[in-house]
DNA sequence: GATCTTTCATCTGTTTATCTTATGAGTTCA
DNA sequence: TGAACTCATAAGATAAACAGATGAAAGATC
């Protein structure tokens, strides 16, 4: 495979191919008429055969220069092309992103940053999964994920966290528990109750944080992997539970929620593979703060 | 449009892309692994984006980077693609040739020849058109015909001739006229006689070697256009006729062939554009001559 | 935890390819 | 015949690609 042929073989080329003249081509290409009779000659002994007859009024094409002539029209338009997408990708503005999130994110800003994010990169596929905290550090190291929003990440090898969001904590209690009447509740006013709670499992720094803001010790008597089914087994009078401020949306019937006085905060963390590059991620993380670091219309914790 | 990319990189990309590893990829390039190094960041550069991760261990490629290795992929494949169907255009060993022909020369040797062509070129379409001598020469210089076979080609500027094969004349007479019964004949043995001849308008040198066969004046009572009508004619007692030696192969009932005893010839000629680079036409041109040439079983005169 | 190995980037001088300018040979046109 | 135009060629200048040596960073090994 010497004498390799070059792209800018094919563009001389077609310069000349579609003037039929050495002298207007080489002008279009704005080289000198000798260098693309040279680029002419190299291409042809690449190829083996003629590709243009000269004549004293200009060239004329040979069936094979005119068969390369539209093959090599085809070749240019496709290197474009394909680079062109490359570029798009490159830049983030298609592809595919997948995004984890734990449950509670989601009562967040999380979905004003999607759609922002959405509005502005209307090219790139968002896949979204609801995991768990735990899951979703496994998956970005798998690759399974791209990025993903934890509810209080715990700092882990190979990952780089950012805190976007901190909120408060606050009681979960049936309608009728004794300490509904309250407007407000310290922790310690919980002390002896029964508790529905995540799995530590599932995410142990947001069930450090909760027993710290509780202190131990704690009776658990039912984990829950959501926040709805966590909200309803309170209603359903098995225990009483704190969660992120946020969870208020979820008002049910036979719940309500009230502010927790503690200095205690729980973080809604951003993920992603240490060292990524990929520009979706980039453009996604750059949306997500700037939504969340915004703060715009905190949810606030709504009475029932 | 500056910072073109070349096929160049696209190889060295590829290499990279299929090995994940500079130095081995280096290595199958058969270049140093600086140069595949300074290669890819200058495509990097051209493109924008980075197309592969660098880590210590080797490489990972980007999305940008992985689409870029199946488009360019199928960029070499189809450059490689193209250029081996021009080559085989090139070549001669593919494409449409178009040969016209004088409806005698069909008589001759041209069938094998034509044969023999097709078998060693199956690639190539032949396209064939009977036109009379004068029209075949109009067509070449339009460039409707890459090739014809003359009878009697008259030289003509911008026309290359080839005489690829003479031979004697033949009287054409009907059954019932009294020079029938002759083995031979003289060309002063038709003196006087009516004759069905070409017309000089269609082949001027066929018309005026058979006048000058049979010494003038001649007395034609009818024109026509191709043999078969002319020995028709003939067999209709309209006149008589010389004709070259093959068309006896045009036996009918109620004509007769025979002999003329003069030194007077026929010939065919190849005719083409003079310049002409077109590699179909020497590949033709050498199989007619090799046929015609070679004279394999020259037709006889088969006596009616 | 210090050393070794691997891997890619960078630096330097050399080779190769391409470009420009100038010139030549062959046609066509006046 | 001379002028104008075509493409090819020659020679020097410029830019790109190259090989080889070195360096930095991160695992791997003991």
């Amino acid at each position: 495979m010497k004498d390799p042929i070059e792209i800018r073989h094919l563009r001389c080329f077609l310069a000349l191919a579609n003037t039929l003249h050495f002298t207007r081509a080489a002008a279009n290409l704005g080289i000198a008429q000798s260098a693309l009779s040279l680029q002419l000659q190299r291409l042809e002994r690449a190829i083996g055969y003629p590709l243009v007859q000269r004549t004293t009024r200009g060239v004329t094409l040979t069936p094979a220069g005119s068969l390369l002539a539209s093959r090599a029209a085809g070749t240019l338009r496709k290197v474009e092309d394909d680079l062109e997408h490359v570029r798009r990708i490159g830049s983030g503005q298609e592809g595919i992103l997948t995004v984890g999130f734990s449950g509670s994110v989601m009562l967040t800003q999380l979905p004003l940053a999607i759609e922002s994010f959405r509005a502005s990169y209307p090219g790139v596929e968002l896949r979204l999964r609801e995991l768990t905290t735990a899951r979703q550090l496994v998956a970005l190291r798998d690759g399974a994920l791209d990025l993903a929003f934890l509810r209080d990440g715990d700092p882990s090898p190979g990952i780089t966290l950012t805190t976007l969001h901190s909120e408060r904590y606050l009681a979960i209690l049936p309608e009728r528990h004794p300490l509904a009447t309250r407007r407000k509740l310290r922790p310690a006013d919980l002390r002896g109750e029964s508790f529905v709670l995540y799995s530590r499992t599932e995410g142990a720094l947001a069930f450090d944080r909760t027993a710290d803001c509780l202190g131990a010790p704690l009776r658990i008597v039912q984990e829950a992997p959501q926040w709805p089914t966590v909200v309803r087994l309170v209603g359903a009078g098995i225990g009483v539970s704190i969660a992120p401020a946020c969870v208020a949306e979820l008002a049910m019937p036979g719940v309500v929620f009230r502010p927790l006085q503690s200095d205690a905060r729980t973080t809604v963390d951003l993920a992603v593979p240490a060292g990524a590059i990929n520009p979706l991620v980039t453009n996604f993380r750059l949306k997500a703060r700037a939504h969340f670091l915004a703060r715009p219309a905190l949810p606030t914790v709504r009475p029932v």
